[in-house]
DNA sequence: GGATGTGAATGTCTTCACAGCT
DNA sequence: AGCTGTGAAGACATTCACATCC
């Protein structure tokens, strides 16, 4: 809860979570710093934007100088929230939600899957490595018992605003939703949507108007 | 190939692509008129900018009236080149691999994919739906022989650089790259990263700086 | 009357360019 | 000298508001 200025823009975040992954490479590698120039390179963007986004935070860096890669990487985990872990329930046992199970930058960042929840009554009872796959009717209780704050919808997509709203309701705070609809959830619940058929659209719509030669 | 106007921005298209998903649901209930009210609604935007969006490519309404739903759905399609089937690679027979695989949303929108290649002897010679897993050395020959357009990268992380230059080289044009890396391709190559951390983590900011409340 | 299509106004994000530390 | 941090300028995107046409 550290509190920041105005209105951060979501691409400043985004890019922020960039950084911090080319950071961690680096620590892994040994390096001790790093520059604006470097991360924008790696990060397909300008070194002044790199600075701009860093600025709204604070200043990390030393002039003439550039950043101290450690340093620099704890500023960016604190500022995203990832010093701490977080429960996560994973509603949705299907290809999409095991291979989001079995996703291992999930974890190492400390989004830990501790329910999965589905309607197949073949699936519940069964489990991935240790975890219980509950019924889709247990949400509300899993909500409450675990603790979890965020939740990734992984079912096919009708009934999933059904879903949002009792999850809400019992007190889930964000969710990552890779089902293909548009949700409505209440002022306050951070929302976040992954839809990766509109990617392959917006793909193909690039490939089918190349005007931007000549 | 229609070729449009000057410079179309990224969220247009992705918004166009949202506004068909919502048309071709009315189609399937036989609804015949929808308004730019009733798409922003469902679309979580507004009404001036459904309009705004539709007015760069042409006028696709009746004042007084709204838009004709089948009109509307064809001329995005044209639009979005979706009028046509797309040629598809897969690269990475994994979990993720698997789950896109079988996403039925590609599947609809005539993105059909072809080959599948991965670089685990175990799952090469085996097949998904009588499609053949074939070695990644593969790769340009099966680019070539099927015409594959579009790659999509659902590979753990490292050697994909070079996977997507021997890809462009053999005549990929465009690539959907689900691994969480920043992929370098030549002027005229389309690319749209989904990285799934990413999301994750811009949730967690949200989460941990609830500011805009008082 | 009612909803579109669009210039003009506003708001937001990015890039520039340079002063200020190290 | 080198690289950051940042106001100011510029580019881009969204919203407003209304003339236009069905």
């Amino acid at each position: 809860m550290v509190s920041f200025p105005r209105k951060i823009s979501e691409s400043t975040v985004r890019r922020l979570s960039l950084y911090l992954r080319f950071l961690e490479e680096f620590e892994g590698k040994g390096r001790l710093t790093t520059s604006s120039e470097e991360l924008a390179r790696r990060g397909g963007t300008t070194a002044a934007q790199v600075r701009k986004d860093l600025s709204v935070f604070g200043s990390f860096g030393k002039r003439g100088l550039g950043y101290a890669v450690p340093e620099l990487a704890a500023e960016l985990r604190d500022i995203l929230g990832l010093s701490r872990t977080w429960r996560v329930a994973l509603v949705g046992a299907g290809r999409i939600g095991s291979a989001l199970f079995e996703y291992e930058d999930f974890r190492r960042r400390g989004f830990r899957i501790v329910s999965v929840l589905d309607a197949d009554p073949v699936k519940v009872g069964t489990e991935w490595r240790g975890v219980a796959i509950r019924h889709e009717s247990e949400l509300e209780r899993t909500v409450r018992e675990e603790g979890v704050e965020i939740l990734i919808l992984a079912v096919p997509a009708d009934a999933v605003q059904k879903i949002v709203d009792r999850a809400v309701d019992a007190g889930v705070r964000g969710i990552l939703n890779f089902a293909p609809t548009r949700l409505r959830v209440p002022e306050g619940i951070a929302l976040n949507d992954v839809n990766m058929a509109v990617e392959l659209e917006a793909l193909s719509f690039a490939l089918s108007n190349r005007t931007e030669d000549a």
